[in-house]
DNA sequence: TATGAATGAGACTTCATTCAT
DNA sequence: TATGAATGAAGTCTCATTCAT
């Protein structure tokens, strides 16, 4: 921000890299946490991808445990928010609604790297149970209010029909998980004949939902 | 000896036991595999859920990684299928179809425990990749080319509008893989409010997209 | 020997394998100790090799360190006391004497498989010390003094010159020792190049001796 | 640094230790393998006589079967090579060349702790077979070349009469690999009453030959 | 702050031994 | 007497964590 008179450019590097370091350790351990799985994933590895040595690591978290959690905090839903302030001054039509919240989710959320984190506590859940809970909390709890908060305006402006929030919000968010799902297990390993491209899949899905729930 | 009737009339407890084992495994394993992941599961809590000693699970599975392999194949899709038959002759229209295939995909495998190799299958693909390619092979191509067959007959009779196949099906599939992994990730550690019945959110799935495709 | 009429021919094949088994099982065993020696052989291979299962084994030997320590005692040694009498009846020349004792030595002793078990008490001497003790005494010391007891004969007829019985006892059995050892260790895994036969060997070990003795 | 003299000066007890382990490891191996065999040793109590805890052994071999390899290619005959050097150039008789050799062979190899890499590749030989062909091909055929060499120089000088070279060069070295296999088998289990001195042993061995082969 | 050698608890796996049949 | 399924102690190896430098 205001560092352009920088008071000690000696220290510059090398301070700008023991600040990074934490965020550094965070980027390696969301990837391979989401690709390998918690128990297969060494410590030494996410350093090295870090371009740490493993000492290092623990001079930032105390335990591999603590490091999981913190990547969960770190990724957890800070999109939501600002989505549903959106939502509450949006003044177009619900079809458009919908059509731009699954675009912004996949340009906010499902495209970027920190969508692992949806993969990673699906696997992981039984194992860290405090950590589902707490990504319940934050991220799945205030999405489905959101996609409620959606459809109810759509009902009160008479645009959607009158359907169970609940359910619904459910099975317009459903393909939004899976499709970040298998972006972190299947397709990295196994490349599949006929996979769409998540753009068309994400129109047509918007296009299915204005399509099922209008009237 | 009077075996006619009774085919294994002396087969002693050790006997059937010797029969019956490798299953017993099996089942332990998979859901221990479901709920904790390959890694955090110990060969000595699958042992003891079936009901034995460690030393015992190596008398049927030379190790861990063929355990796990075992516990995948004898999961794998027998459905399919039997359903592709059914679509083949099938007299009823589009949407009755659809009902069917997907009340049916519940009782037959999205209900059952065998629907934790799906959430399994997801969380281990990167480390056993040949595996993740068979469960592509054996199951995710033909489910989709089964739903695929669905929608064809409907366009085919003028029951459905006409839709790229391939990404249809991957929509239709989505809401229903996300309900299992659903049920053996956060379901059975943090108690979901507001979580829809599967029966409600599968007819209300089968309801949208009929109206999704519908003219 | 005295079996010509037997009492009960039916029982016979089933009784004359029942006391057949403890031999045929240390056959097994004296073949597998010394090829793989004690802590790599499994007595499940022992019980497999004699034709039987290993349960059978344990009927028999109450463990496997008893049926090791069976193999040792059923081997060792009975010959040296007959070669002890001849000698103190022998009535040709030392040089005679020496080439007759290395040859039946051969015969009796290190063509056998019988033999192996020098190997074998070499291998694990420090594993077993008594048994390596009493090999030591029923074999090892009678042989040597068998041998120092020619020599002392020879020198006694002034065919043999005055050497330390002792040591030169050594060194006579030394080359004896040493080609079954590499019968039952390289021999068997190696094949050498420019191996000589062992009559060749014990010729000329026997005349070298002859010929660094005389006078 | 004032590094000139010293080239390691500030090299800490860890970083003197890091070079050293290795070989603490071999040398703690060697002993226990040559002691208990392959099998009976543990890889704990290896670690333990080089005073460092069981991981540590595993940062330096990646596997119990390893260390042995290196145990064996660590100890593997580099004296042969030299030997052979001053055979060649060798101006006094054969009798003198003869005696010279065996003491070195003591003085080189059999009195040194190496030697029982001699008595562990004859008690391990069946299971490692490479390792047998290496010690074969580095260590047991050099030696008999060598030893032939030298019988062949003798009956060029027309010191020592003609034989057939290989059978003549088995019988020298004989009770010289005899003499080291009793000493790390035997010897350390069972107090051989009447047991010669080495030397004792290898100067009437020496006599012995040279008065075998002389003329 | 950073390193990486060292540690040791814990996991997989083997195999001698038991025992019901 | 004979079997072979079952057991569990013990061994190899991994890897999170510590700590001297």
């Amino acid at each position: 921000m205001s560092a352009i008179q920088e008071p000690n450019p000696a220290a510059s590097k090398r301070t700008r890299r023991k600040e990074a370091r934490p965020g550094e350790l965070l980027e390696a351990a969301l990837a391979l946490f989401v690709e390998k799985g918690y128990a297969a994933t060494r410590v030494e590895e996410v350093a090295a991808r870090a371009g740490v040595s493993k000492g290092t690591l623990f001079l930032y978290f105390p335990s591999k445990e603590e490091l999981f959690k913190a990547v969960v905090r770190e990724n957890a839903g800070r999109h939501v928010a600002d989505a549903m302030r959106e939502v509450a001054g949006y003044t177009g039509t619900s079809a458009e609604l919908l059509h731009e919240f699954i675009q912004r989710w996949w340009t906010q959320y499902g495209g970027t790297p920190a969508a692992g984190l949806t993969k990673l506590i699906m696997s992981e859940a039984a194992n860290f149970p405090d950590l589902a809970q707490y990504y319940q909390d934050e991220v799945v709890q205030p999405s489905h209010e959101l996609v409620r908060r959606i459809l109810q305006r759509g009902i009160a402006r008479r645009e959607l029909r009158e359907v169970d929030l609940n359910v619904a919000a459910h099975l317009i968010v459903a393909p939004l998980v899976q499709l970040v799902t298998w972006r972190f297990s299947m397709a990295p390993c196994c490349p599949t004949p006929l996979l769409p491209e998540p753009q068309a899949l994400l129109d047509m899905h918007a296009d299915m939902v204005v399509r099922g729930l209008t009237i």
